[in-house]
DNA sequence: TTTAATACATAGAATTATGATGTATTGATA
DNA sequence: TATCAATACATCATAATTCTATGTATTAAA
């Protein structure tokens, strides 16, 4: 596990970007492709995810349609037309932005 | 400029490189060189870079002197031995964090 | 039948960068 | 010489975001 801020600011990049990816996830589903992807190393907490979700969809970037698989809850959380573009821009911004800190912390490294 | 909220956690990364690279800056050296490396994208507020500072001072991570240039104080900050340990391990995390977020984001582009 | 996994939620705490504001010196320029 | 930009520090309230703790409830597996 990483230190508790180094997430921040990444969060709502990696859910935008894995919606773009699959088009229609729910949260304990973010949860798992997040853990995955990450080899255990972010696990991302309920009090973590589901906020973000609701402040994302309060912003217009991801719209839900619920579900009910038997009696148990689902929402399924897909990109709006501002969530793409917003996906692209916050990418773009990130990628930016570790180009930027392996310029200061690790030394021109990616000589691009 | 980037989102506020992408600096948060790697800061004290920065500050804590740019200590052990050059063993003695005072705030406003460290301001000039991260905006000079970062191409003019990161420019410090004095409201983050002089609490953050007092903060790392008081964890016992640098250490400072006093020095009057004519009349105006310079503090001069440098690595502790905890500070230096902690830079090392500090940075190893940022590497495997961005390491990560390559991996969920960027889709495998490190293939080491 | 008990536990782990699934699936959502909220409230308060903690952390940290920012904005606003303040003081004061120094060098350059008009 | 007067003014402005740059230098050099500081603090306080605010904003933003993640985490901890807590809660409810279903389902599958042991």
């Amino acid at each position: 596990m990483y230190s508790k801020e180094l997430l921040k600011g990444t969060l709502s990049v990696i859910i935008l970007k894995l919606l773009s990816e699959h088009k229609r996830m729910y949260g304990y589903e973010i949860f798992k492709l997040v853990k995955e992807r990450s080899d255990e190393k972010i696990l991302l907490k309920d009090g973590s995810l589901y906020p973000a979700l609701q402040k994302m969809n309060r912003d217009g970037l991801i719209s839900f349609e619920k579900e009910y698989i038997g009696k148990r809850v689902r929402k399924y959380y897909y990109l709006t037309p501002e969530g793409e573009s917003a996906k692209t821009t916050h990418i773009e911004e990130l990628k930016d932005f570790m180009k930027t800190l392996d310029k200061i912390i690790f030394n021109q490294l990616n000589p691009i």
